[in-house]
DNA sequence: TTGAAAGCGCTAACAC
DNA sequence: GTGTTAGCGCTTTCAA
């Protein structure tokens, strides 16, 4: 390895002038210690640069899963946004283990100079083990419901509006018994969106009993199993509204297999976009929002920090908007829809 | 911040002491070190351990795009692997551009123990940046052409295996009009699929037209103007094999538009498969394979080298396999399928 | 403007 | 088993 005393030494100067000129420091030297630097073809440890200045041009991005479309694009938000800065990024998945999350943030929290975390519950530890360690903190997509949460920027989209407008528009296509399979509830769009569900139709008087509110765990299967045992009901809702992509895609599966048409028999919207979306029959009804920009967001929020920006923390909220494409009808006449057998 | 000398004093031993236990070595005051460790919250810097060591825990992932599902589920099953080891993730994406990997790949060389690369362009000058700051590269889903790649680990599947499982079923359902929506030539995966279908189709004597040979970029609206550019034919093609995912979505958004009836008046293969392709109507015919597996057995074979490993290097070609759904048919008997004007 | 030298936190000889 | 010490590559006083 070639270090800062071989281009001193090659450009006879000594150490301390070649890092002056790394650093940008007008030196007399310049030519030479340039001529140096290519010939040895030398970079600069950024191991030992931060071992000196306790800077680490790094920073962790801890997601439930980049699997999923939503978070591969908040990822990618996040990481084109550190470029300007200079900046790399960690990825961690934490499969929404709360044991793993804290696992990872102990580990992380001294080996970079701020963390981007979409918590896996809303009664989450990492907000003190990064502020005992001074690291800013940004949280995305989900916050925590206590205040340990204070002072920690967040990036949130207003999951309650989102929900509220696809349980409108369900209400105003004539729906009357419409089900929400919901997020998990210690989570900030597991519960913003079923309350913003349960909030519009209550404001409609459009109760949702009991057996219409199907909890689940955001997972493919989740959604696949709330579906299914809606569908088995006695008398099974008109519509349903699923809070995620991924209970989307499995609600949509349970939907296939049982052989329920849509938006005939059943109507569904979907929270989060997906790829294929438009190309399904029908195209899948969905309220989207723009990961991409919550990813950047984030990233620029905790460059802020990481710039020595000092004040309250902020809480940004961005807008989600209703796409509505063809998985919505009103609800079937015979008031007797979307119940069947399983077929093989 | 605290540090080892700190634990030091607070147990009443030298640095070394707290540094044998830290590593495992049996020492007298263990406990008093325990203490002082747990009463100061004491975390190594991996910052001066690597300074001191040169290793960094610290591995580069570098893919196009992680918004690709393909890449997303490579860069999953990499993280996964990588936990064992205690290694750390970095990152990035190159957006195909050659510019920006190589920038990447000079300004993290120094930074990490390895590198995980897909390649951009089959000339790549990767192996040579990597090779002289003697760091292990691994690559995954492509190669390069010369024989700069030698020594590179690689992990491949058989591109040109699963082409002609798509171009053989399409023969058999009696196609002789097959048209390929190839991606980039100079990148492994984009000359393999492509000659793969090219190299069954002669030899089956089926042979495919210049104008059914659409080079594109592995990019969704590439998929979508080649697709078009196919329909406008004087003659079209009455089976189209799209190279990788994105331009599946393209090819797919086309055919939706121009109101084509798949499989009836056109048939269709991807090469990738996409969550919601069962749920498409058709379910679209694709090619598999194990994205999870790849990233994994990547990371598993650069963590090998990092522990010293050494010998030729090793290419794994993955199997994959034809996943047989609805969207291929045989020929429309007319034998004047799929040509329509656009509709708005 | 420049060089000498100290030191960031940790590890590994080496001597005890 | 343990302490002393040197040093990883860099930055930054402090003098010159």
């Amino acid at each position: 390895m070639v270090a800062i005393s071989d281009v001193a030494a090659r450009a006879g100067v000594s150490t301390a002038t070649v890092s002056r000129h790394l650093r940008g420091q007008l030196v007399r030297s310049a030519e030479a210690i340039e001529a140096a630097i290519a010939e040895l073809d030398y970079t600069p440890s950024s191991v030992a640069r931060s071992l000196k200045s306790g800077v680490k041009y790094a920073v962790a991005m801890v997601v439930p899963d980049v699997t999923n479309p939503f978070f591969a694009s908040v990822v990618k938000g996040a990481e084109t946004a550190s470029r300007r800065a200079q900046y790399n990024v960690f990825l961690y998945n934490t499969d929404e283990d709360p044991a793993r999350e804290q696992k990872i943030i102990r580990a992380v929290v001294h080996n970079v100079d701020g963390i981007i975390l979409a918590p896996t519950t809303e009664h989450d530890e990492a907000p003190a083990i990064a502020r005992k360690a001074g690291v800013p903190l940004v949280f995305i997509d989900r916050t925590i419901a206590t205040d340990a949460g204070d002072g920690v920027d967040t990036v949130l989209v207003d999951n309650t509006g989102g929900a509220a407008a696809a349980a409108r528009h369900l209400i105003d296509l004539g729906h009357r018994r419409i089900a929400v399979i919901a997020g998990p509830l210690d989570t900030t769009p597991g519960r913003e969106r079923y309350e913003g569900v349960l909030g519009e139709c209550r404001r409609r008087r459009v109760p949702i009993p009991e057996q219409y509110r199907r909890m689940s765990d955001f997972r493919e299967d989740g959604g696949y199993q709330q579906m299914l045992a809606l569908l088995a009901l006695e008398t099974p809702p008109t519509c349903v509204i699923s809070c995620n992509n991924s209970m989307t895609v499995g609600a949509l599966k349970a939907l296939a297999d049982m052989r329920v048409s849509v938006p005939e028999e059943l109507s569904l919207v979907g929270f989060d976009d997906l790829d294929l979306a438009p190309l399904l029959s029908p195209p899948l009804t969905v309220v989207r929002r723009d990961a991409v920009a919550q990813g950047s967001l984030a990233m620029r929020l905790l460059l802020k920090r990481l710039e020595g920006e000092t004040g309250k923390a902020r809480s940004i909220t961005l807008d989600t908007s209703l796409t509505v494409r063809g998985s919505c009808a009103p609800p079937p006449a015979d008031g007797r829809p979307a119940r069947r057998k399983a077929q093989r």
